[in-house]
Parts: structure tokens; C-alpha cells; sequence
RNA sequence: GGACGGUUGGCGCAGUUGGUAGCGCACCACUUUGACAUAGUGGGGGUCACUGGUUCGAAUCCAGUACCGUCCA
């Protein structure tokens, strides 16, 4: 392959181009069975087909890709289980959308023309997510592609119907479920959202059956009077002690209803009667069952009023928004209407449509719940699955321990059919897992449920569906249970707890170890993104202008444990748009010193200081990556990376390797710098892999190696660095500070005084600890290029010249004669600053070394370090007050 | 209504065994020196939301208050 041109400017979209392509062609991302590796294996959420890749995939993605592509590194045989699912009610609607556009409707088309319709669209559009997602150059196991209508994964999904159903898990029920007029279908309760809506709270009186009186009944719904059963209050209410057991009169109907006495009313509400609606209110529904009253239904499943005898004729198929407003103004006119009070309430709506969710009486399929729940509780109270962050496992916990039924049949085409056949003859009812021929009395008049399922019940099964149960594969053996599940907390008792569960109750082993909850990202101003309100950002736009690795660099940055939300700043991403500029130009500069280089060990002891200093910095680097990587601290590992290759690799080693290799290369120095910045760099390369796959293949590439990597396709299958411990050096770490420190201060004193940034400046240097001046006297030559001095005296006995500038280091002082340059005010005004500065910080340390309970209970090497810092600062100011004094006198 | 999270320089955020507050952007000044101006160098800027408690010592631990946000009802 060629190799990427050099230039000063880092192209990502050339890098990530060629290297994609170079992935696919080679075929490298595909799973092979090898069994002498072990299994590492995750299994990504499976997209919805409609669906296009948001900053929620991006960031979980990315999660998982650096997890997978690290392991990978580490020799693991990785299974990265990439696919869709088929998204029942989206689907559904995206293409009777379609059809609506060309006139069309789908009862027009019949059941089956219309599947085919929705298959033809989904394989042209259903896999555009996932390859919007290898923009982002994630590692899928893409020879795996699954998706939930597979013929496989079909066969799972009946199988698992039908033993839930023999074991009589599955029943069905005529009850209030949460109907979307809209889509037309039952909805379960984890698909409708909750939003404060601005309403009205109506009170509205029902006169008693004698008309001694009225029972005034709080409702936000008055277009559902005409259901009503029963007013209801609660039984300790002495308000309505009375009422009980009377009767009163439906208003504008006068149809009767027994007032009744239950718990279920609260005092507080309203007026504390209520009126009872059982097939329009789930609550009221159960109310209803407990007094065995009638359900009438007077809405039907377009949410228009019924033809029914309940209703007067004039409502007779209107909206029921519009018949609320009528009935309003028809009590208000009949003096009915007590009261209208604003209000502020919490309804339900579609979260596909957005309508308003209308609970309807129908009859529906149902999961026992509670049985199946417990060992999924157990599962988790016994952290044999853990959620990282742990609070997590307390929403988790909290839904199952209060679950509720499943309502998972869906009154939608485009699905999986409930596997469900009535015999006509017999009247038996049953489950197959495949269609019969005849029922079991021979009769061959079977009918078929028409509802399909709800789409979670067949994501459910993904870990295990997906790998080929039933069947014993070798995939089960090799990669279940899967290791870590990423995903967001919404989707926590959606999906995660429902995988948990099926996974515990159909193979008997849990799905997998750990459940990663990413942070939610918001809008720069901590708004949540959703493409209604049009202030979502598209991650591909964002990976065209700033690079795949920049945006994968924020996204695991944005990977803190801690926090639930996070906000999307576009000037982070040309923060790491820039690091990655950073880092490519480096690069540059390293392979040209390399270019006819030819790996070999470092000779140890041929090292100098900031040879010694780096390989420690990168020692820690790489134990400290490991240590965050283990523990999914994304966060801490960018931040790892960002400093050690900006700060210490790029500002000092860098700088210092290029006066180095200038001695290396007149043979005074000891050869190795061309060896260390080669054993960093390509090691380097390896360690920010899995965050910046692309800028790194490219470097490492074309970075010389050991024959044992040359024969690797890429560098995604060397070996992972990790730390050498016997590099790590804090004597290199300590001395390197004082340098550091050195260098800085002359340029402090140089850019205070307007020395010219060309010209070299005198220095010197007066260090009576002995140690230290060695330092400073071995690294003079680096002092001398950094801070441009020339001469530099370092000596234990060194006078302040006159006319100098002074910065004291620890137990060093440092002295540039500005003879011609100083200028004495500005000189002044910056010692009086400075003085300003020691004086705060010597207040601050002499209160608390004042403190007697201090020098008794704190710990020794507190005490001992605060009283070198008050030596340090008074010699400091000791030094500013002498300078102060020169300046004085040369007034 | 229940639960959870956040509140640190103008902005976005780090800061887990409590021990003199850091980073990036923005800002000011200087510099185009052979990896990089998507850069380098230096600098200014915060009583860590508020109140109380524990402690020799609190951004850090505890309790409460306020505001913002999310999830579940």
C-alpha cells in the first residue's frame, strides 16, 4: 500500500478513507473461530432499521469500540455482534407514510402486499445506520449481520413464545392498555412518554338520584363522562360518608350511577370523589373489577366517540378533543359545570407519533411478569451483574421488583405474528412454533392471531438470539454470556432488564457481567437533542468536519462514569481535531528522524536525564491507561493521552531530542535518543489505537518496527503496551522538575523584561545543594536551547549581579543581568506584585502552622513539608526585598 | 409524587482514601526558531451554589436549602 503523503496539515478524511478501505478489502474485522483465544464478545444494540446515526450511537459506539478494539489487542477472539432490529410501529409508519404520499393506504394493499412493500424498503434502507457507523471506523464483526426477522433468529423468537406460553406464562387479557389512536395499536408502558401538559381540571357536579343535592367529581377528561360506571370517594373520607351506596345522576344524560366507597381515591384530589371510567382509565379499570361494575366503551380506537347508546347522537363520531370542548360548553350552559380550573398534568403520549396515548379496554396478550422477574432480581442483588455506574442497578431493581404484566401484542403488520391458532372446530387455542397443518382434533380450520408482537419481545433474545440459540452452536460456547452491555439509562427496563430476564429464563445463564450506562448528551446549553425540536446534532456532519478520531477522541472523553448527562460543545471537537493535527505532526517529525532507522534496544545506561524522564512519563502513561481502560474511565485515559503526547512528549522530549540527536550525531552523545523516541512512538501508537484508530494505523505504518510486526496486516492485531516497571524512575522524574522549573523561570524573567525573543541572555545560576547543581549542570545544555542562554554559570557561590533579575527555585536562585535592558518601573511594579503573592502565601501557611492542634495531630510529614515551604517562601522574599533594594539604589 | 445527577475562573469541564484549587476554549502580550501558527512562550482571571455540622484542617465527609436536568409514576 502507499503511504499516506506527509504534509503539515493532518487529513483525516484521506487517512480514514484509505483505511477503511484497506479494513473491508482485507476483511479484517470478520470473526474467526478460533478456539485456542478466549472469547471476548459484545453485543452492540441493535439499531432500529428507520433510524439514523445520532450523537447517542456515535458516543456508545465508540465506547465499545475502544473496549473491543483494546481486547483485541490483547489477543482476545473478538466478537463484536453488529445488526438491526425491525422496529414494528416506526417501520410500519415510515412506510405507510409512503404509501399515504402515493394515495395509498395499506388496508387497500392487504396484509401480505404490504409486508412485501416493507420488506422491499427495508433492504434498500434498512443497514443505512450501519454504515453511517463505519464512518466512525468501528470494528463490528460484520460477517455476523443479524437482524430480528432473520430466518434464525425467527426461529428463536417462537421458540421462546411458545415455551413461555406452554409454561402458561402467556395469557391474554381484556384490559386497559395504552392505545395510540394514531398508530392504531396497544403500546406497553415503557413506549409512552410522560410530558407536563398545560390542561384543565373540570369539576362537574352530579346531582344525587333525589336531588337533595350534588356530588360535585374532579376530572380532566369530561368527554369520557359518558363511560362513567360509579362515582367513587374513599371510605374514610367523612366528607362522603353519606353518599355511599346512593345514587346520583350522570349530567347531560341523567343515566344513574351508585356512588361507591375505595381506597384506590385519594383525599386529597380534587374534591376527593372521582368518577370511575374502567374502559378509559386503567386505575379505574381495576376499580371497576373490584365492584364488578359494566365497562362500557364509548371511545373507539380513533379516539372518536362511539355510536353507542351512552352517547348522546350529536357526538356520535367526533374527535374526542372536540366533543370535550362541546360537553364543557353544554355543563357550563346546564350550570353543571362547578368550576374550571388550569392545570398542569402529566399525560401520556405516542413516543413514535406523539399523540395522545387514549387507554382503551381491548384485548391483548400478556407476559406474566413476576416469576420471571425474580431470579433476574436475584441476578443483580448478587452483583453477578453489575452496572457501572452502580446507582443504576437501583432503577433496575426498583421496575422489577414492581413490575407489572407485559402487554407485548401490537396491532401491527410488520412483525413477528403472535404463533397462535384457533381452532375452529375444537374452540383449542395454542401456541406453535411452527405453522400447523391441523389442530390436534384434526380439523385443518386454524386461524392465526392477527396482532404481531411487541418489537422488544424478540431485542429481548439479541444476546443469545443473535449466536444461534436454540441450537447449541459453537458461537453460545465461545462468546455467551456476552462480557460488558453498553447502552443508556432509558433504555435500562426497556431493554437491558428484559434481556436479563429471557436470558436467565431460555439458556439459564446471565447475558452478560456488566451493564455500561453512558451519559445522555445534551445541547450545549444542557437542552436534551431531539430531532423534533430540530437541535440535534448529526455525528456524520461532525466527522466530516472534524475527523472520525477527533470526534471519537470527544466521545470517550465525554465517557464519565460519574455524571448522567453531558453537553455537546462543538469547540471540543476542534480541541481534538487540533490533537489529532498535533499528534500527525509529531508523527512528522519523529519518522524523518527515523528514516533509515533500524530498531534496536535501548542501552540503559547510555540514557540521558530527560531520556530517563520521558520513558518514565510513558511507563506511567501505559499503567495508567490500563488501569482506566479495565475500569471503563474513558475519560481518564483521554486525558492520560492528551497530556503525555501534548505536554511531555511534544513540549519538552521532543524539543529536548532535537539538541540531542545533534550530539548523537557528532558522536558526543550517547546515541540513543533515536531509540527512545522510536521505542515511544510506536508503542504510543499501540496504546491510542482503540481511541484513534485511523491517525494511528497511518503512523504506525510507516514506522519502522520489528520484523515481528511487519508481518501483521495492522496494527489493530499488535500486541496492547504495556508498562515496563523497571522504566519507572522518580529520581528522572524529580530532577526533570527542577529543570523544568529552571527553564521556565528564565523565560518568565526574559518575556517580563521584553528581552528580545531572538537574542541570548547571560545567566546565572547559584545552587549551593549539591545534588541539584548536579542536575542543573548536566542539563545546561538544555537550559542553554529552551530558555536561549548563553553563557550559563552555575556555581555554588554566585553573587546577584547589579541590574538583575532574580527567580528563586526551591533551594536555587537564578539571576539575569538586564544591565542595558531593565527597565526599572516595570521592574518594580512585578517585584511588588510578586511580593504581594509571597506575602498571601506565607499568611496562609504561618496560620496554619500557628495552630497548635495542627503541629500535634497532623501527620509528621504535613508539619515537616509546610515548614519547608515556609523556608522557601521566606528566602523568597528575602530575595525580592534584596532586588527591591538594588532597584532602589539604582534610582 | 418517588428516585437519581449536577452546581468549581467569561464558557465547557477535571479534581475518591479531607492536607496550600487544575485543564481546554476565550482573553492579554511576545514569537513565523526546520514537526506543528490547527503552533510556541509568558501572563491575568476562582472566598469551589447557599446554610449549618464533623475535623487541627472541607471543593472533597454529613444534614438541610435553592436552582438546573434526567428517569420512573
Amino acid at each position: 500500500m502507499k503511504p499516506t503523503e506527509s504534509k503539515s496539515a493532518y487529513n483525516p478524511k484521506e487517512v480514514e478513507a484509505k483505511w477503511t478501505k484497506f479494513w473491508f478489502d482485507e476483511d479484517l474485522f470478520s470473526v474467526d473461530m478460533n478456539p485456542d483465544k478466549p472469547g471476548f464478545s459484545v453485543a452492540l444494540p441493535p439499531p432500529n432499521i428507520t433510524g439514523n446515526l445520532h450523537l447517542g450511537h456515535a458516543l456508545n459506539g465508540t465506547l465499545q469500540d475502544v473496549l473491543i478494539r483494546w481486547k483485541r489487542m490483547q489477543g482476545y477472539n473478538i466478537l463484536w455482534q453488529p445488526g438491526t432490529d425491525h422496529a414494528g410501529i416506526a417501520t410500519q409508519m415510515v412506510v405507510e407514510r409512503e404509501l399515504k404520499k402515493q394515495g395509498g393506504n395499506r388496508h387497500q394493499l392487504g396484509r401480505e402486499k404490504f409486508l412485501e412493500k416493507v420488506w422491499q424498503w427495508r433492504n434498500q434502507y434498512g443497514n443505512n445506520i450501519l454504515s453511517q457507523y463505519k464512518r466512525l471506523g468501528v470494528s463490528f464483526s460484520w460477517n455476523r449481520m443479524a437482524f430480528t426477522m432473520d430466518e434464525n433468529y425467527v426461529k428463536a423468537i417462537m421458540k421462546a413464545f411458545c415455551i413461555l406460553f406452554k409454561e402458561g406464562y402467556i395469557y391474554r387479557g381484556n384490559r386497559v392498555t395504552n392505545w395510540c389512536p394514531r398508530c392504531l395499536t396497544s403500546l406497553s408502558d415503557l413506549e409512552v412518554e410522560h410530558d407536563e401538559t398545560k390542561g384543565h381540571l373540570y369539576f362537574i357536579k352530579y346531582a344525587l338520584e333525589d336531588k337533595s343535592g350534588f356530588l360535585t367529581v374532579a376530572t380532566t377528561r369530561p368527554e369520557s363522562i359518558f363511560a362513567d360506571v360509579a362515582v367513587a370517594v374513599n371510605p374514610r373520607d367523612n366528607r362522603y360518608t353519606d353518599f355511599v351506596g346512593r345514587k346520583v345522576a350522570l349530567p347531560l344524560t341523567g343515566r344513574l350511577l351508585p356512588v361507591i366507597a375505595d381506597d384506590y381515591v385519594d383525599l386529597e384530589f380534587g374534591t376527593g370523589a372521582l368518577k370511575i371510567t374502567p374502559a378509559h382509565d386503567a386505575n379505574d379499570f381495576e376499580v371497576g373489577q373490584r365492584h364488578n361494575l359494566p365497562m362500557p366503551a364509548v371511545i373507539d380506537q380513533h379516539g372518536k366517540l362511539m355510536d353507542h347508546e351512552y352517547v348522546p347522537s350529536q357526538w356520535h363520531g367526533k374527535e374526542r378533543f372536540a366533543v370535550r370542548k362541546e360537553v364543557v360548553e353544554e355543563l357550563d350552559s346546564t350550570g353543571l359545570l362547578a368550576e374550571d380550573r388550569d392545570y398542569v398534568h402529566g399525560l401520556g403520549y405516542c413516543e413514535r407519533c406523539h399523540t395522545v396515548i387514549e387507554p382503551l379496554l381491548s384485548e391483548q396478550w400478556y407476559v406474566r411478569m413476576k416469576e420471571l422477574a425474580e431470579p433476574a432480581i436475584k441476578v443483580v442483588e448478587e452483583e453477578r451483574i453489575v452496572f457501572i455506574p452502580e446507582r443504576h442497578a437501583a432503577t433496575y431493581l426498583d421496575w422489577m421488583r414492581n413490575i407489572r404484566d407485559w402487554c407485548v401484542s401490537r396491532q401491527l403488520w410488520w412483525g413477528h405474528r403472535i404463533p397462535v391458532w384457533t381452532c375452529k372446530q375444537c374452540g383449542k387455542v395454542d401456541a406453535y412454533e411452527q405453522a400447523p397443518s391441523q389442530c390436534p382434533c384434526g380439523s385443518e380450520a386454524l386461524e392465526q392471531d392477527s396482532d404481531v408482537l411487541d418489537t422488544w419481545f424478540s431485542s429481548a433474545l439479541w444476546p443469545f438470539a443473535t449466536l444461534g440459540w436454540p441450537d447449541e452452536t459453537p458461537e453460545l460456547k465461545t462468546f455467551y454470556p456476552t462480557t460488558v452491555l453498553s447502552t443508556a439509562r432509558e433504555i435500562i427496563n426497556l431493554w437491558v432488564a428484559r434481556m436479563i430476564f429471557t436470558s436467565l429464563k431460555f439458556v439459564g445463564k446471565i447475558p452478560f457481567k456488566h451493564v455500561l450506562i453512558h451519559p445522555v448528551i445534551q445541547t450545549a446549553d444542557g437542552k436534551r437533542m431531539s430531532k423534533s425540536k430540530g437541535n440535534a446534532i448529526d455525528p456524520l456532519d461532525m466527522i466530516e468536519k472534524y475527523g472520525a478520531d477527533a470526534n471519537r477522541f470527544l466521545f470517550a472523553s465525554l465517557g464519565v462514569k460519574g455524571d448522567q448527562d453531558v453537553r455537546f460543545r462543538e469547540d471540543r471537537l476542534e480541541e481534538y481535531k487540533r490533537f489529532a493535527n498535533k499528534l500527525w505532526n509529531a508523527g512528522r517529525f519523529v519518522l524523518d528522524q527515523l528514516k533509515d532507522f533500524k530498531p534496536a534496544g535501548i542501552e540503559r545506561d547510555k540514557l540521558t536525564l530527560a531520556d530517563r524522564w520521558i520513558l518514565h512519563k510513558y511507563s506511567c502513561l501505559l499503567r495508567d491507561v490500563h488501569d482506566g481502560l479495565r475500569n471503563y474511565d474513558f475519560h481518564d485515559v483521554c486525558r492520560d493521552f492528551y497530556e503525555f503526547i501534548w505536554d511531555y512528549y511534544c513540549d519538552w522530549y521532543l524539543e529536548i531530542a532535537k539538541i540531542q540527536i545533534g550530539r548523537d550525531d557528532t558522536g558526543n552523545g550517547g546515541g540513543q535518543t533515536r531509540k527512545v523516541l522510536h521505542y515511544i512512538f510506536e508503542g504510543l501508537m499501540r496504546a491510542l489505537h482503540p481511541v484513534m484508530p485511523f491517525i494511528t494505523e497511518d503512523l504506525w505504518s510507516r514506522t519502522p518496527k520489528f520484523a515481528l510486526y511487519n508481518q501483521l496486516a495492522s496494527i489493530m492485531f499488535a500486541p496492547y503496551p504495556r508498562e515496563d516497571e523497571t522504566l519507572m524512575d522518580s529520581v528522572a522524574e524529580e530532577q526533570m522538575a527542577l529543570l523544568i522549573k529552571t527553564i521556565r523561570s528564565v523565560r518568565n524573567i526574559r518575556q517580563t523584561y521584553n528581552v528580545p525573543a531572538a537574542s541570548e541572555a547571560e545567566a546565572l545560576i547559584n545552587c549551593p545543594d549539591d545534588k541539584e547543581r548536579q542536575c542543573l549542570e548536566a542539563g545546561a545544555d538544555y537550559i542553554k536551547r529552551l530558555a536561549r542562554v548563553n553563557p550559563l554559570k552555575i556555581s555554588v557561590d554566585t553573587e546577584a549581579p547589579a541590574m538583575s533579575a532574580w527567580e528563586i527555585i526551591s533551594g536555587a536562585k537564578v539571576y539575569v543581568p538586564l544591565a542595558n535592558l531593565i527597565d526599572v518601573e516595570k521592574s518594580k511594579t512585578k517585584l511588588l506584585q510578586r511580593r504581594d503573592a509571597i506575602e498571601k502565601e506565607l499568611l496562609k501557611v504561618k496560620q496554619i502552622l500557628d495552630n497548635a492542634d495542627f503541629r500535634a495531630k497532623a501527620p509528621k510529614e504535613k508539619v515537616d513539608g509546610l515548614l519547608a515551604q515556609l523556608s522557601d517562601f521566606e528566602a523568597q522574599m528575602a530575595s525580592v526585598e534584596g532586588q527591591l533594594k538594588v532597584l532602589a539604589d539604582a534610582a
